[in-house]
DNA sequence: ACCATAGTTCATCAATTAATGAAATGATTA
DNA sequence: TAATCATTTCATTAATTGATGAACTATGGT
């Protein structure tokens, strides 16, 4: 986008071509984030994590009704994270990428304990 | 919010409750992610992982104009994940909490790999 | 003092997102 | 088969987000 830039810009071209090339890559992952980025679907994976719920459960642990909880379970469908099964009037939902929870592990492990920053 | 529940609701009322209690917890965890699930932030935090580098560098490498990439350090000063020091004209960003690249590593170890799911 | 460069802030706009209620679907029960 | 329950889909709406260009601040060079 810019030809020069600032004094620390060589002309030479070929500056940062080895972290562009990785640079897609990393711009993927931005989608995995995207979907723990939203309190309720980080909340839902969590609750999934240590129970098999129906979308009913779900709402009533959350406290919301069940329109969004579904649109986040399609969201979370479409990533493939979740897995379901229909019992009888009721879907139960279940985590299907135990990855998720690692990250929400880690995440917890470095940015709610206080020690070092 | 709904009084009662699906089959599986019991109506004794204290159903839950101790995931309800880390929840507020698990909440607080989306604001990390949220910033993470920008393709222009993950990438900014990135590269600064392996370089110190000026606002102008890295609209350089990302192809963006300044105000966009002077933003995104905005929302990243906020949250402390990177801090700065002036040279002269130019300002040079670094990062600033070493687990957000431990995020990303796990991240990408986790879903770039098609091992299983 | 003047000018150019690096960066930030601001207002605006377009696009995306999430919640809501209504309607539709699917499954069980009376 | 009518009624009800659990869930999904859909349209609407409000709120949030990110990019852009213009204006402003700060620093250094002439």
């Amino acid at each position: 986008m810019r030809e020069d830039c600032c004094d620390s810009f060589t002309p030479s071209g070929n500056r940062f071509t080895n972290i562009k090339k990785e640079l897609p890559e990393i711009e993927s992952l931005a989608e995995i984030f995207k979907v723990l980025g939203d309190e309720t679907r980080v909340k839902i994976l969590y609750i999934l994590s240590q129970n098999e719920l129906c979308v009913c459960d779900i709402a009533d642990i959350l406290g919301m009704n069940m329109p969004a909880i579904s649109n986040h379970l399609r969201i979370l469908r479409a990533l493939r994270l979740v897995s379901y099964k229909r019992d009888g009037r009721s879907v139960y939902y279940t985590l299907n990428d135990k990855h998720i929870v690692d990250l929400i592990t880690i995440a917890r492990a470095h940015f709610l304990d206080e020690e070092d920053y």
